[in-house]
Parts: C-alpha cells; structure tokens; sequence
DNA sequence: TTGGCTGCTTGACATAAATCAAGGACAGTT
DNA sequence: AACTGTCCTTGATTTATGTCAAGCAGCCAA
C-alpha cells in the first residue's frame, strides 16, 4: 500500500535518519515505499534474511532479536512508534539482517528500498551527517547497555531501566508503564522472567516501588535512583 | 609535533574511516594534525572531558574504557595501531567523550581537529558513506559483544575471544599473542583476573589450549570452535 | 460454569562466578 | 643475593542468578 505524501512527509521530518532529507527527497522515498501490515508475532524479517530495505514504524512495536547458537533468544532492542531501524545494515556492506524483526502486537511498517535511500544520500552530505550523528548515539547507547548488562546486577539493571522509562516526574512521584511482556522485558536486561519477577517484588518490599499491574508506580524517584548508586551488588 | 604527508597519506589511506576522502583532504587534514606521544597509563582524554579530536593510533595500544559511579572500571575497547577512535563522537552532537583513553606501554597517536574534520566530510558525501558504513560496522560489533557477554558464559567468551584473535590458522594450528596484560583481557572479557586465569588453566586441561606465557597455542582450532558451541553453559 | 490457554509468581535446588585471602613467579633495583 | 613491586595463580567460601517444577491468575471460548 502506498503512503498519503503530506502526512508521510510530516512524520519522516520528525524522525533523525530522515530529518536531513529535503521535501523532494522524502517525497521520492515515499512513493518507492509501501506499508507492511502485522499481526502479533509476525515476523518483518528475520536473521540472515537478505537486507534490501530500511524501515520506519507507523503504529504498534517491533521486537529485534537474535537467536544464539543454542537456540537461546535475546532482545536486543524495542522499537517504538516513529523510530527508524535496519538502517545500519544498509551501510555496512553486510546482506543479510543481523537480527530477527518481531511484531509485538498488529504494527504498521513503511519499508523503504535501500538503494534507492544510498542512492539519494550520496547527493546530500547533510542528510549524511545526521545520520552519522543517529547512528553514532546508538553506538554510544549501546556501550551504555554493555556497561549496564555487565557493571551492574540485575536488580540494577531493572532500576536503570525504570528510571530511563518514567514517562514524567511530578514532585518526585511518578509511574512507569510496562507495555510489554514481562518477559520480553527480561530478555531486553538479560535475567530470566523468574528473575525479573523477584526483583521487582524484591523493590517492592524495600517501599521502592508499587506494582500495579501493568504499571510500576514510583514514590520517591530519589530514593530509587540512591538505591541504584549504593548497592552494588 | 606535524606529520609527514606522504607516510601519513598512506597510513590514513588504510584506515576505514579515511578512506573516502581524496589525497586534498587527507594532507589538509594532516597539515593541521598533530603527534601526541604517550607514556604507560597516560591518558589520552578521560571520560567526560570536551571533545575537540579525533584520533588515530599509529604505534602502541590505547585502552578505552568507562569507569562506573561506583569507580570500577571497564574495558570497552582496545584499539590497535592502524585503527582510529572517538570519531562517534563527533557527530552525536554530545561534546564531551563517553570513555577514557589510556595508553598501555608507550604509544603515539594522530590527533585531528573534529570540526576541521566535519567540514570536510560535508564537501564529500562518498567519504561519509564510508564512515557510515564504519560506525555501521562497529555497531554490529557492539551488538555481537554484547551477545557474547549475556547469552554465554565466560569460557565461551573466552574461547570466541581466542578465536577472534588467531593470528593465522595453518593446518588446524596455530597461536594467539595476548598482547595486553591478563587483568586488561579479563576486563575486556566482564570476567575477574582470577575466573580468566581458572579458565584459561581449565582450557589447557581439556587440552584445547597450551599455555605459554604471553602466548596461547592452539593445536585444534576445530575442537576449540567445537567447544565453544558444545558447552552451553 | 468449566476447561484450557498463556503469562506470572513462588519455592527448592544447583551452579557459575565473585570475593576474600594467601602464596608464587618474575623483573628491576639496590 | 636479598628486597620490592606487580602480576598471576590457586584455594576456600559466598552469593547472585539460573534451572526445574509446581501453582496461581486472568482471559477467552464453548
């Protein structure tokens, strides 16, 4: 299905691999583009697929994953609405995708043809730079993850990951929606659901945190963020 | 100190993030490079101080790592001569640097105005194609580290570290130099020196691996491999 | 209601790796 | 040779987290 260009337009500006693009670029982009529709726990594309395209979420959420050796799977990163992926794969040389695309509940894709993109930045080094400058904060996210995944323990792991998912602090008090599957959660801070389970009840005898569902409720952001910094270990 | 042009046109002329620039760029690049030469655990640029360079590394071993608030430090990457660092940084937008760069034994390194640097890059939107696909690498790298580091256990990591580093495989033979000392590796690795050095001890029993001081040989790189994929856990 | 999902929690147990502590191997210096 | 420092190894012990297994809660369909 093709894409209505004012509103892709609008929504290509305000995501950072394309924010370099002028109108006409976006607008050739778009008219190569066409929307993929998925239901839960289809999958985009999965590992070692040929890469031919880049991808833009509309509605919904991806998973993207890898499969160990041994069969074991982890999530190695959450795409939420308006977020871009698959573009490093483009660049690198690399066919093939890295990682296996997952939608967590029906999401709506716009795939882009991946030449076609090369083929429009070789004329813009703006565009090219911010890319370079997304794709050089997700190198440093990542190597913030490294150091959260192997610095910290799990419980750390779980605050850090609240703290950076509180959606706003209202004098210190404030909550934190899960929307997803605890143990999707798990796999994204690699422990175990059984882990992640304990961990969070754990916070919640220490008074640091409510569960309620499917949100967490957080008193006293400070406290919790004191937490993290003091028991290490 | 100023470098020579035509031994430093060559030397960038390797590296993959100099690659896509003409000889103009890179001997306008070098006029205004300097040489930094540093000593054992002299740092180049510590964690959190303003950004201005980028590096690259003609002799020696820088070691870049984060130290964690609760002062442990981390290895996140070693770089070897030939390669350059802190380029993400230059166009993240962030200005300070992420990581410390320390020098192991004695090391000389290129230092390059960022800025100088950027405004080249957006005169050439093939060299930016080519530092995309860089960063494109690393963050690839990152995503299988980071794979390495939670979905197996430690003398997995080992042995996949050991079989990055082979230097050349003759007839299922052959040897990697550990050219860092055990306790850089082991913070490389997210293991303590004692779990390495237990490991290492453990390896040469099964006989996957000889031991020889600052050398490790390897008799069977496919039962090594074999290993590896065998003993989850 | 009943039954059958699927996801979450809880408990008992196993284990890899960290920690604590001591000793050994070198290399450099006096 | 003896001293000193740094790095590495080895052993004993602890601990966090994974594993296995059972039970519970919510939800949908028949």
């Amino acid at each position: 299905m093709s894409i209505d260009l004012v509103s892709g337009t609008l929504a290509l500006q305000q995501c950072t691999l394309f924010n370099g693009l002028d109108d006409a670029m976006i607008g050739s982009l778009l008219s190569h583009a066409r929307t993929v529709s998925l239901n839960d726990s289809d999958t985009l594309f999965a590992q070692n697929d040929r890469s031919q395209h880049v991808f833009y979420l509309e509605t919904g959420q991806i998973k993207l994953s890898r499969i160990s050796l041994m069969g074991q799977e982890k999530v190695v990163e959450l795409i939420s609405p308006g977020q871009s992926f698959a573009e490093a794969v483009m660049f690198s040389g690399v066919s093939t995708y890295p990682v296996t695309a997952t939608s967590l509940g029906s999401s709506v894709v716009w795939a882009f043809d991946a030449d076609h993109f090369k083929r429009l930045l070789s004329r813009s080094s703006d565009a090219c730079l911010n890319i370079m400058a997304e794709l050089s904060r997700r190198l440093h996210q990542l190597v913030t993850d490294i150091d959260h995944l192997t610095l910290h323990s799990a419980s750390d792991r779980l605050v850090y990951w609240l703290l950076d998912n509180v959606s706003d602090v209202n004098c210190g008090q404030t909550e934190v929606q899960l929307d997803v599957q605890k143990q999707v959660l798990a796999s994204r801070l690699s422990v175990t659901p059984e882990t992640l389970s304990r961990t969070l009840s754990n916070l919640q005898k220490l008074g640091l945190i409510v569960l309620q569902g499917e949100r967490v409720r957080i008193d006293r952001v400070e406290a919790l963020r004191e937490h993290a910094r003091r028991t290490w270990r």
